[in-house]
Formats: structure tokens, C-alpha cells, sequence
DNA sequence: ATAGATGCAAAGGGTTTGCACTTGA
DNA sequence: TCAAGTGCAAACCCTTTGCATCTAT
């Protein structure tokens, strides 16, 4: 991916307007407002690269398709909707993680998922 | 799912044997000791009426296919090991999570995942 | 006997890949 | 120009479903 084009650059964008995860079908959706005609596998082959440059991360959601956001963030968790399905960005952390790991064992990170109804569907 | 059929007995056994979440695919290689012939859609409808009847829970390990596992452990979450992939149960919880929900998102449940190196692959 | 459960194969849904065409540099 | 990148459709993988057959009760 050493060119820059008209669809890349439409991907990238939804990524710059969006905060919160998003999924590739998400991605397309978004960004066939400013490229029509653009289609599913370049949104993958793209997220990919752009993934492996450094420039998203992918957000791992137990039982969803994969999500990215962009790279860079502080440290934070996610919090998905049961009723929308709606990924949200959760700022802050928890503590006291190490005290949980066995002994022998040696922690180097985690993921924490947050499940409930988001402000809408509340 | 009111009857006891020989392949459902087969999974349930596989799942009293063994003590770490299953995926589907394991489960059918494993009843199939006891069952030959068995199909993987029996699996998955057997494991998911389990589900639905409370018998089996649904380990949810971000970017991995979903296991299950016997229902009626004290609340817990897993460990992976980045070398080896092995899931391990971690007693224990984390307090403080009502904290970090934003106003108006209920909270009704989550899923921690621990990352490192297990005991034998430290 | 008969509704419930199974096995097979086909259908789905999400992701990847092959290939001819398009396009950025 | 001409290889990188794209779009389309087919291929894949995992999971679910339709349907004829089998079986526990």
C-alpha cells in the first residue's frame, strides 16, 4: 500500500471523523459517502494495511466481527450495548489486576469489555 | 431438547472430563471417541439448548472463537498465555467498574481477559 | 406411534483471494 | 508506462438451517 488513493484516502478519513470503533462493514458504509463504488475487499485489504503501518488497532469484541480505531490512544476499554450493538470508548481503568495473577505467572496486559444498555437505548 | 440421546450424553461427558472451556470443534473430536459418527450441527445445537438450560456458559475470549464451559463456577475470569494459548481460570474480580460508565450506560455485566505468560512458559 | 433429535448437505454471514481492469506516480 | 491497487465474484471458514431418516419415550 505505497500509493495514495482516492479510496484510501476515504477510509482514513472516517477513521480521522470517528471515535469509537468501527467495523469494516461500518467503514464501507461510511465511507461510500465520499467514494462511491467502493467495495468490501478493499475496505479490508486496506484496514489491514493500515494496521500493520501502525495507524489502527484493532479492537477485539468477544463474539463480533472485529473493530479498529485509530492508534494512539490513552489506555482505555470499551463499552458494547446489548440492545444496539453500539461499540463506546470508556476512558480510565481498573486496579489491582496483579494481585489476581497466579503465582509464576506474568501479566503484560489485559482487555476489559463492558456490557449494558448505552445512554439511547437505556 | 427433552431427550437423552447417546450423542447428547457424549458431550456432556466430554465436558465433566475436561475442565478448561471448549471450543466446537473441540468438543466434537473429543465425543467422538465416545460417538462415532457424530455430526458438528449436533454439537452445536446440543451446546447451545446447554446454554439456554443453564448447564453451560459461553467463555468469551476476544479474537478467538467461543468456548464453553460447566456453569456454576464462582464468578472468575481467564488468562491466556501469549506463547502457548492456553486458557487458564483467575479467581477473583476487579472492583470500581460502576466508575467508569459514563452517565445514562447501565451496566449489567463484563469480560476480563489477562494476557501474559503462564507458569510454564515464564 | 410419533414428536424430538440426528446427519448430511446446502445455505448464511463475514473474510480472503484470484484475476482482469484501472490508475497513481 | 506499468506495477500497485481496485472491483467483482468465487472461494473459504465457521455456524446455522432444511429435510429425510432415525429413535427415545
Amino acid at each position: 500500500m505505497k500509493r495514495n488513493t482516492r479510496q484510501r484516502d476515504a477510509i482514513r478519513q472516517v477513521f480521522d471523523d470517528e471515535r469509537d470503533p468501527l467495523s469494516p462493514q461500518e467503514v464501507l458504509d461510511r465511507s461510500q459517502t465520499h467514494c462511491p463504488g467502493l467495495g468490501i475487499a478493499t475496505v479490508y485489504r486496506n484496514v489491514k494495511a493500515l494496521v500493520d503501518e501502525g495507524w489502527l488497532v484493532a479492537v477485539l469484541v468477544p463474539g463480533e466481527p472485529d473493530r479498529y480505531e485509530l492508534a494512539g490512544k490513552v489506555h482505555h476499554h470499551h463499552f458494547q450495548c446489548r440492545a444496539c450493538g453500539g461499540l463506546f470508548d470508556i476512558d480510565g481503568c481498573v486496579a489491582g489486576l496483579d494481585g489476581m495473577v497466579p503465582s509464576g505467572f506474568q501479566l503484560d496486559g489485559h482487555e476489559l469489555t463492558l456490557y449494558g444498555r448505552c445512554a439511547r437505548c437505556a
